[in-house]
DNA sequence: CAGAGACTCGAGGAG
DNA sequence: CGAGTCTCTG
């Protein structure tokens, strides 16, 4: 039987154990998707079940692509039934057909992190609170995290009574949630959040999708939110025919609500379940997957599992510690071209991995001088450049008119003599007469209402009005092209003529190609909404393709799913990797997720791992000396090979590194002692026995103030934390009268 | 109404 | 240090 040919005997066993529920704990580089891909074809060869009663849904496009594409291969004729796509375009998909029963139209809108904030800010202003009290941030994570937690506005109003701030959250909550019903647009938590909604509030739908998808598979179970979980139970509970994979470990995602508890209570929620492990690994070195098992196991609750590999014993892991983060991003440059120089590699056998966005900018110069290709993802995705918004909005507004936050962004983009008076003007009406914004501009009556305004804005109106018939007719290329037309956008651009306006006519013509890619992927099936869908919900790394000769340079994050021979992770310091935020937060898990974090980034690696650290940082124009990470000193000394890594600056260096590493293996008493801020002249407003205000921790009282080297260290009670010794330089404490 | 220049303030990861 | 906001002037 071809199809368990090459399989070792878990995985045989993961695909032929078809019936019931299934967790298949998988460790790194055990061969899931080839035991998911297989699973499938299984299904549908051996037992005869229709492709179109499967459902296999992940996180990512890329996984989604992966999977679809090897899947077609096994599988052949049919395969294009079966659902294999993420948990967002799964629920956008669902929504689009029956989302009327909620009271939205099947056109609506959805909304990026950043219209999120864009109306987040309204709702904060017309509610007349002070954006300093309620940071447009924390208050969209404080929503986000409601919604994954499946808590509507009025239940959230109803369990925060009495509590002065959250009453606050719960008035913007609501006046967001209204917003956006009547922009017709949900955000990406809205997509899970209303089909968990709609099969609640519709028993027979749920029951159509329950026969429909008599097996679903679940990829990356680990970082699945309380939301997801609910919903893979109700399109489960009734055959539970489920698979879910994943791997605790890899865990990273707590902070946009994945519940880590929903992998490792499988065994509670559902009877009977059957577990199996994938613990060999065909992707790394025994070093490298040593060094892995050694960090992770510092962490507590989690299921038992070791990774082991019949791969050869490998390099030894290099660890490099440098004068500043120029140095390291210097050896990380130096190091590849020495590798592809003298090695014979190639500039996509690397990748360089860091905790944080801002991190690649360094490292982007030093590649640029020394000419060397890379890719770098994160940061602004292309679809959230300026004038790519910006375009998106008109086709937003063409498919979706009720969407005022679209129109307000291009309705003076190019200029038309609309300014922010008519705007309020306009808004005032529409809010007073309950009508959105095209409704009273496009209404001859209604719009005559604003004088000498009046004919701008109903051209505008016009203007929209003829793009929708366009829309109707033609396909979303030749679209996009007469918008740049009638509107002037890309004349406007031409003539402006500077570097960067030429950056964004390139832009623009990548739009362009995409949305043409689009028409003739999807054909006859091609339409305005699934464009502006497939948009919203594509990923920064579902772009990476493995063929490009780049050096890859990205998050930990977005390398989860990811390998490469070469792997540097840079940044090992306290305060970085783990971040200064997992020190402080008095979320207990959270350091233990930066360890996981550094277990999925080290196990990205198959043939050698680079790790460095610098000893002093320039972030936000400010430096920093921040001692090596506890991770570092979680590896086994026999592992690590010290690197010759720029130190000119320092003659002793060498020593010394050598005395810090290898001996230095004391615990920390405080974390927050390792930071060492930038000498500079600190004059503290407070003394002891004063109240002061941290930005996490709230006010407390300082207990003590004492001197460490250029800074003082201060320790504060707060009455929710505890004692907490906190460096004044980096604390930024407020005096509280 | 639009554009230039001053000013403030911020600590993370992403579909 | 740099993005984003605010203020002032033509």
């Amino acid at each position: 039987m071809s199809l368990l040919e090459g399989l070792n005997p878990k995985q045989k066993e993961a695909v032929l154990c078809t019936e019931g529920p299934l967790l298949i704990l998988a460790g790194a580089g055990s061969g899931k998707t080839r035991v998911l891909t297989h699973r499938i074809a299984y299904l549908i060869k051996e037992i005869g079940v229709e492709p179109w009663r499967i459902l296999a849904i992940t996180f990512t496009n890329k996984a989604a692509n992966e999977m679809r594409e090897r899947v077609d291969k096994l599988v052949g004729e049919g395969s294009e039934d079966i659902w294999v796509s993420t948990f967002h375009s799964t629920c956008a998909r669902i929504l689009r057909q029956d989302i009327e029963r909620l009271g939205y139209s099947r056109y609506f809108t959805i909304y990026d992190a950043e219209d999120q904030k864009t109306l987040i800010r309204e709702c904060i202003k017309e509610l007349n609170y002070n954006e300093k009290n309620y940071p447009v941030g924390s208050t969209l994570g404080e929503i986000s995290n409601q919604k994954n937690e499946l808590i509507s506005p009025l239940e959230y109003e109803k369990i925060n009574r009495g509590d002065f701030r959250k009453e606050k959250y719960s008035n913007i909550y609501k006046l967001y949630q209204k917003k956006l019903e009547s922009n017709n647009a949900l955000d990406f938590d809205d997509l899970i959040f209303k089909t968990v909604e709609l099969f609640t509030y519709n028993p027979d739908l749920l029951e159509y999708y329950q026969n429909k998808f008599q097996y679903i598979l679940v990829d990356e179970y680990q970082d699945t939110n309380t939301a997801q979980y609910k919903l893979v139970n109700l399109l489960a509970s009734a055959h539970g025919n489920i698979c879910v994979v994943g791997d605790d470990d890899q865990s990273i995602y707590g902070w946009r609500g994945a519940n880590i508890r929903n992998i490792l209570d499988f065994e509670k929620d559902f009877k009977n379940a059957k577990v199996i492990k994938l613990e060999q690994n065909y992707r790394s070195t025994k070093v490298i997957l040593e060094a892995a098992n050694h960090v992770i196991k510092n962490n507590y609750g989690r299921k038992a599992k070791r990774l082991w590999t019949e791969n050869e014993q490998g390099n030894l892991i290099e660890l490099n510690e440098t004068f500043d983060e120029h140095a390291e991003a210097e050896f990380v440059a130096r190091e590849i071209i020495k590798q592809i120089e003298d090695e014979g590699r190639e500039y996509k056998d690397f990748a360089i991995l860091y905790r944080t966005n801002a991190q690649s900018r360094v490292l982007e110069e030093h590649f640029v001088k020394h000419n060397i290709a890379y890719r770098l993802f994160g940061g602004i995705r292309f679809y959230e450049r300026k004038e790519i918004k910006d375009l998106l909005a008109y086709l937003r507004i063409i498919q979706n008119p009720c969407d005022d936050l679209s129109l307000k962004r291009i309705i003076n983009v190019p200029r038309r003599g609309i300014g922010a008076v008519t705007i309020n003007k306009v808004e005032e009406f529409a809010a007073a007469n309950n009508m959105n914004f095209y409704d009273v501009i496009r209404d001859n009556e209604t719009v005559s209402v604003f004088g000498r305004a009046a004919t701008k804005l109903k051209d505008f109106a016009d203007l929209i009005g003829a793009l929708q018939i366009q829309a109707s007719i033609g396909s979303v290329t030749e679209l996009i092209e007469e918008l740049l037309k009638r509107t002037g956008y890309l004349e406007e651009l031409e003539n402006e003529n500077t570097e960067e306006s030429k950056d964004r006519i390139e832009n623009i013509k990548e739009l362009i190609s995409k949305a043409a890619d689009y028409d003739n992927k999807e054909g006859e099936e091609a339409s305005l909404e699934g464009f502006l869908e497939d948009v919203s919900l594509v990923a920064e790394v579902d772009n990476y393709n493995e063929g490009d000769n780049a050096v890859v340079l990205m998050t930990l994050h977005s390398a989860k799913g990811l390998e490469f021979p070469f792997v540097f992770i840079t940044g090992l310091e306290e305060g970085i990797f783990p971040s200064y935020m997992s020190i402080v937060s008095e979320r207990e898990d959270s350091i233990e997720e930066e360890r996981r974090l550094c277990y999925v980034g080290i196990t990205r690696a198959r043939e050698k791992l680079y790790l460095s650290y610098a000893k002093s940082r320039t972030l936000r124009g400010q430096t920093q000396y921040n001692r090596a990470s506890r991770f570092i000193k979680e590896l086994p000394k026999e592992l690590i090979n010290l690197g010759k890594a720029n130190k000119s600056s320092d003659p002793l260096a060498g020593i010394r590194q050598r005395n810090r590493i290898l001996n230095n293996y004391t615990p920390y008493e405080s974390a927050l002692k390792n930071k060492i801020p930038a000498p500079k002249n600190i004059t503290l407003d407070y003394k002891e026995g004063d109240l002061v205000k941290h930005f996490k921790f709230g006010v407390g009282t300082v207990e003590k103030i004492s001197h460490a080297g250029a800074d003082y260290e201060v320790t504060v009670n707060f009455p929710k934390f505890g004692q907490k010794k906190l460096m004044a330089g980096f604390a930024n404490l407020k005096v509280v009268d």
